[in-house]
DNA sequence: TTTTGAGTTGTTCGA
DNA sequence: GTCGAACAACTCAAA
């Protein structure tokens, strides 16, 4: 009798999901047992800890996952601390002869994998990192010159000269046991999901985690919204966009199948087009990471280190709580802690204002972002603040400074958005919806709003504010 | 090496 | 109300 093969580890991170999961692929196509592990790792080094709505949708994606492998005749694995620490007691108790995972490329979980591999090959493990969280290799998109692209039009050129990425393997049949049934900590236990208050209630009606809830929102996009995409994306009042941000977070489905899908369901036009150059964005922004580790706290354009911000934490409580008196601000900022999305371009306009009205160091917008959103990517969200902020890569000029009154009337026009997110001003006619402060006397009152009673004044004068944000800008300049 | 064209998402001002 | 220019140089990527 040949002794069985050795089980094999398969290590889930931001990577929830049977198909289009090569680690999952190959440790299925050995043929031998497999054990799904996935470890809460909150050490050093290692990945940059969840925020709290992060949480609650790894806690349920895990909870998806889990019930897909047992479908396939196997237990998901739960543990929590140091991955080195756990990978060895598993392999202790498991016999286990091979740990294979799914890289990710933010600089914690790079220089922990790394350190983990050497180990475990040194003691005769074998390790495999395969890819499956982007749709090309950061390594093998450079400009021509060697580099690595900071600008995004020859990013998405380059992309596209590089041909298509492989198409999504197939999640397996079945997968086999292993002899020896490793204990797993419960669900429950991770404390993943917020007791009292439980401020995450509302979202089990708004998101379904996990690799059907992905699928299912993918073809609900495809069906329709997405024909519309290219002219209708902007609008936060329109039912345009395909909400897969979250899922894509931790990987519930990854961008392969995205791209796969949409490249095979969707009609060739400007929607489909401007859908897939939006996935390069979160695909340029994770590139950009894998080369500047450091994205996270450290602003791509250094003379910003010695940008004179004005951190104030009464500014800062307005912002996060939708109180600083500008509606679209306000409605996004309330959008966020109640769905924990804000749509793209009310993002803007409310980290704009964060960063350019309030001159609130972006950092500090970026952590709470980081800890309110679902779809809180290491790459996207530093990436994107950054950008907002005018130190990242491709940013805009630092005199574009969003006007949240004029952007207000130029995409929710008819105020469905904040109508929807500030009751308070609900009433108020919508010539003056995005600007209470200058309503008249009788309209306020007809509408039952008293500014600074039921509805903040502005937290700061817009002109001077933006006149304050260009000076500072200009104060960075080289002489 | 030097040159050239271009750069997600805007606002304000004055004619 | 509408339109075009100015906003400020700088960096990037390719030829």
């Amino acid at each position: 009798m040949p002794k069985p093969a050795p089980p094999v580890i398969v290590w889930f991170r931001r990577d929830l999901r049977l198909a289009d999961n090569p680690a999952v692929a190959r440790a299925a196509a050995a043929g031998g047992p497999v054990i799904p592990l996935f470890i809460l790792d909150e050490g050093r080094p290692g990945p940059r800890p969840p925020g709290a709505a992060s949480r609650w949708w790894l806690h349920h994606s895990l909870k998806s996952l889990a019930a897909d492998l047992e479908n396939l005749g196997a237990r998901l694995i739960l543990r929590r601390g140091a991955a080195s620490k756990v990978l060895d007691a598993l392999i202790a108790e498991t016999g286990a002869g091979a740990v294979l995972w799914n890289r990710c490329h933010d600089k914690g979980s790079t220089e922990r994998d790394a350190a983990i591999a050497r180990d475990l090959q040194a003691r005769g493990i074998r390790t495999e990192c395969l890819d499956a969280s982007l749709l090309f290799d950061p390594r093998e998109i450079r400009t021509k010159a060697g580099g690595w692209f900071k600008v995004y039009s020859p990013f998405w050129d380059a992309c596209g000269a590089a041909g298509d990425p492989p198409p999504p393997v197939p999640a397996p049949d079945t997968l086999a046991a292993p002899a020896v049934r490793p204990g797993s900590d419960a669900l429950d236990d991770l404390t993943l999901t917020p007791r009292s208050p439980d401020w995450a209630a509302g979202f089990s009606d708004l998101w379904t985690p996990g690799a059907a809830g992905a699928a299912a929102r993918l073809a609900r996009f495809l069906d329709g919204p997405v024909a519309d995409y290219a002219d209708r994306r902007d609008f936060p009042g329109m039912p345009a966009i395909s909400g897969l941000s979250p899922h894509l977070a931790w990987g519930d489905i990854g961008p392969r199948q995205v791209r796969h899908a949409v490249m095979e369901r969707a009609a060739a036009g400007e929607g489909r087009e401007k859908f897939l150059k939006e996935l390069a964005w979160r695909e340029f922004a994770h590139h950009v990471m894998f080369h500047f580790p450091d994205l996270t706290d450290t602003p791509m354009d250094a003379k910003f280190r010695a940008f004179p911000w004005e951190p104030d934490d009464r500014l800062l409580t307005a912002w996060q709580r939708g109180r600083t008196g500008y509606p679209i601000v306000d409605a996004g900022m309330r959008e966020l802690w109640a769905t924990g999305t804000m749509h793209n371009r009310v993002r803007m306009v409310a980290a704009s204002f964060l960063v350019k009205h309030l001159l609130q160091p972006w950092q500090a917008g970026e952590a709470w972002f980081w800890d309110t959103l679902l779809d809180a990517d290491p790459a996207s969200n530093p990436f994107n603040w950054q950008w907002v902020a005018g130190c990242g890569a491709d940013a805009a000029p630092y005199f574009r400074i969003f006007n949240p009154v004029l952007q207000g009337g130029k995409f929710d026009g008819d105020g469905t958005y904040v109508r929807r997110w500030v009751s308070e001003v609900a009433a108020l006619p919508k010539k003056y919806l995005h600007a209470p402060w200058t309503a008249p006397q009788d309209v306020l009152v007809d509408a039952g709003v008293t500014l600074g009673r039921d509805y903040p004044e502005p937290v700061v004068e817009h002109k001077w504010a933006r006149d304050r944000a260009l000076a500072a800008f200009k104060s960075l300049r080289r002489d």
